[in-house]
DNA sequence: AATGAGCGG
């Protein structure tokens, strides 16, 4: 099989390109018309002539009967919108592959490197949620979904109780002057952070935590929440892994909604046999910071 | 023996 190729044909990529010479551009832009639902199409175009006079040229064709058959009624009547973009100055109905140089933007949620606008927003991220990409927040602090992140927490000073929390006067929380019990009082006993009230105020229970060691190597998170399930319900349990070899450290937290869970899961699983290895389970200092 | 990743707007 021999395959031809005529000098003079041009590769789509050099299209348009070899013609920069002549002065078509002075010409009024070619014009397509239709084709309409019965398939007449009419392309005015201009030329000069060999004597330099500007020629005008109406084409008009019919599509073919059979070509027309397969159209869809849709898309025959797609035909005759106007054209619009690179294709308007374009006999689509000849190229049918349209090379677009038009620019698309790509909606996202937010533009990089453009901060967020809270003078449209009105600050309000449950504003915008629906109308941009989704939006999906959960504070790591209280735990509620849907308006806030963890550094605009209400909560947020209350929850790690410090020297610098003003609002209400600590009292046996901190190191403070004028003796103290110096027990450790868990967190959830410290003041500064309000109780569970009501339906709205699911604090996520961080503070009721847990620490268990002397864990068996392969006692894996599911592993501890079946052990400490029984006592109450566990917001969480973690096994601390060693980054590089994947196993576990032999240690790991468990999280209880109430602190009466946690207290009687610490009473009744210390010294507990799993594993042929023996717990130990008592109340978790603060994480580090 | 040992006190945890991930984190955004």
């Amino acid at each position: 099989m021999v395959r031809e190729e005529p000098a003079n044909k041009m590769r789509w990529g050099e299209l348009d390109e070899d013609d920069s010479e002549d002065l078509d551009f002075l010409l009024p832009p070619k014009q397509v018309i239709g084709p309409d639902a019965s398939g007449i199409k009419k392309v005015i175009e201009y030329k000069f002539g060999d004597d330099g006079n500007k020629v005008k040229i109406t084409t008009t064709t019919r599509i073919r009967k059979l070509a027309n058959a397969r159209l869809s009624k849709r898309a025959v009547e797609r035909r005759s919108w106007p054209k619009f973009g690179d294709a308007v100055h374009e006999d689509v109905g000849s190229r049918l592959t349209m090379v677009s140089t038009e620019e698309i933007l790509l909606e996202r949620p937010r533009a990089p490197g453009t901060k967020a606008d809270d003078s449209k927003s009105g600050g309000d991220p449950l504003a915008q949620m629906g109308k941009g990409g989704a939006v999906l927040m959960v504070c790591r602090t209280c735990g509620k979904k849907g308006d806030h992140w963890t550094s605009r927490c209400p909560y947020k000073d209350l929850a790690q109780p410090s020297d610098t929390f003003v609002d209400k006067p600590s009292t046996e929380t901190n190191a403070a002057p004028g003796g103290t019990k110096g027990a450790y009082v868990p967190p959830s006993m410290r003041g500064g952070v309000p109780e569970r009230s009501g339906t709205d105020m699911r604090r996520r229970n961080e503070e009721n935590s847990v620490r268990v060691t002397n864990l068996s190597e392969d006692t894996r998170e599911p592993d501890l929440l079946e052990l400490f399930r029984p006592f109450g319900s566990v917001s969480r349990v973690y096994v601390a892994i060693d980054q590089k070899t994947g196993t576990s450290r032999g240690f790991g937290f468990v999280n209880f909604v109430n602190r009466e869970d946690a207290e009687r899961a610490i009473n009744k699983l210390n010294g507990y046999g799993y594993d042929n290895l023996i717990l130990r389970v008592e109340w978790a200092a603060p994480r580090a910071t």
